[in-house]
DNA sequence: TAAAGAACGGAATGGTCCGTTCCGTTTGAA
DNA sequence: TTCAAACGGAACGGACCATTCCGTTCTTTA
């Protein structure tokens, strides 16, 4: 019982403690199921869904926090790789499998068309995309990608891995590590690539999965 | 069935055409969402609900008779890519390429959830894996195939590919053709390639999706 | 020890959505 | 003119769900 809320004692400690079990129970319904009722958050939290309506004003307030929530995530991610000096194809490799890890993605666009976003959220959205760009277009310069990858390919990629869902939790990220092993063998510069059709999604195009206001 | 309403006239020809035209609102509605109610089949096919429920007991009736539907369509691409004789790596290329290019997975696997299947869409279900082994092994005793890939991989590949959806049907078409080339290329035998990690799903897991009765 | 306050659990409420049924109407055939 | 097949869509009833409300439990404090 005594987590981080050690100072405080009964009633408010169980609250500080809700707090945080809340948001992962948020967390992992919704990213099941992005169409969930509140009530299996409060389930899954073993709390009543009072507790959660004393934090939050509605469901849209919850599902922005957590998307919000997501986007911090993301860009820690994409920060660390930034930041990292080595190999720039390690570091966008290790930055996708980490957003994959994290399924981050579930958090972010998934549950982008079931809210009607705020300034800050398309803020942190704008910054997030940015500092992706610059992982991707590190390792393009340095030649370790195909040369018809297009930075907004990305998304789409984690797309595609955040649809692999089968059996619980863990089995669903050990094979979404195999399948990201997969597409990342095809990203990577090598001779025997054919030519990508088409042309890849447009920022715009990305642009109208939030619901608008 | 006489398909063509030449013959008939009036209430009767009608009826026959509506057949054709409620079937083909039913496959583009639940293809695009599988929860999508009745009514919107009936507004897509331009017809009042008692039109449909003329023809089907109830939803699950026309969902198992799409899902059939569906794998009719899986197992003729399946027989013409085994009965096809040339490079067995086109051959199986070419099959992927159909099963995306008709979206076959969001009529089978997609819609396997959402009711009680029948003892004929097992046999079917069974029979379109069949075919489909047959593809694969082709290719893989070819040598075309990386060596770590499975014969269960490919229905994850489906899903992944079926996962794409941006702007109109005729965009996610061209998407999912420019992300299957980059998961073909993947898939084919190369020097570059990486070892996949995690065994592939197995064919109890796929089984598991299937809503029992 | 008692009264107030904070937080809780979960039943009750009100509204929406949707599958299905029903019925009056239209249309062609007899 | 009458009958029956087929239609469109309103009406019905049930399920689901966000939100509110209230009685209960636990702490604190006077």
């Amino acid at each position: 019982m005594e987590t981080r809320a050690g100072r405080l004692s009964g009633r408010r400690a169980e609250a500080a403690r809700n707090d945080g079990v809340i948001l992962d129970a948020a967390r992992e319904v919704f990213m099941r199921e992005p169409g969930a009722p509140i009530s299996a958050v409060a389930e899954r939290a073993g709390v009543g869904v009072g507790a959660l309506y004393r934090r939050y004003a509605g469901k849209e307030e919850l599902l922005r926090t957590l998307c919000a929530d997501g986007l911090h995530r993301f860009i820690a991610l994409a920060e660390a790789a930034v930041a990292e000096d080595g190999d720039p194809w390690e570091a966008f490799a290790g930055f996708v499998r980490g957003v994959t890890d994290s399924d981050v993605h579930s958090l972010t666009v998934r549950l982008a068309g079931t809210f009607t976003p705020t300034a800050e959220l398309h803020e942190l959205a704008a910054h997030a995309t940015a500092l992706a760009d610059r992982v991707f277009r590190r390792a393009k310069a340095a030649g370790a990608l195909r040369p018809d990858l297009h930075a907004n390919d990305i998304p789409m990629i984690f797309e595609q891995i955040a649809a692999i869902r089968l059996g619980d939790a863990e089995r669903t990220a050990t094979l979404r590590r195999r399948y990201l092993a997969l597409l990342l063998d095809a990203l990577r510069a090598h001779p025997g690539a054919t030519r990508l059709p088409g042309p890849p999604p447009s920022s715009e195009e990305f642009g109208g999965r939030w619901r608008p206001a």
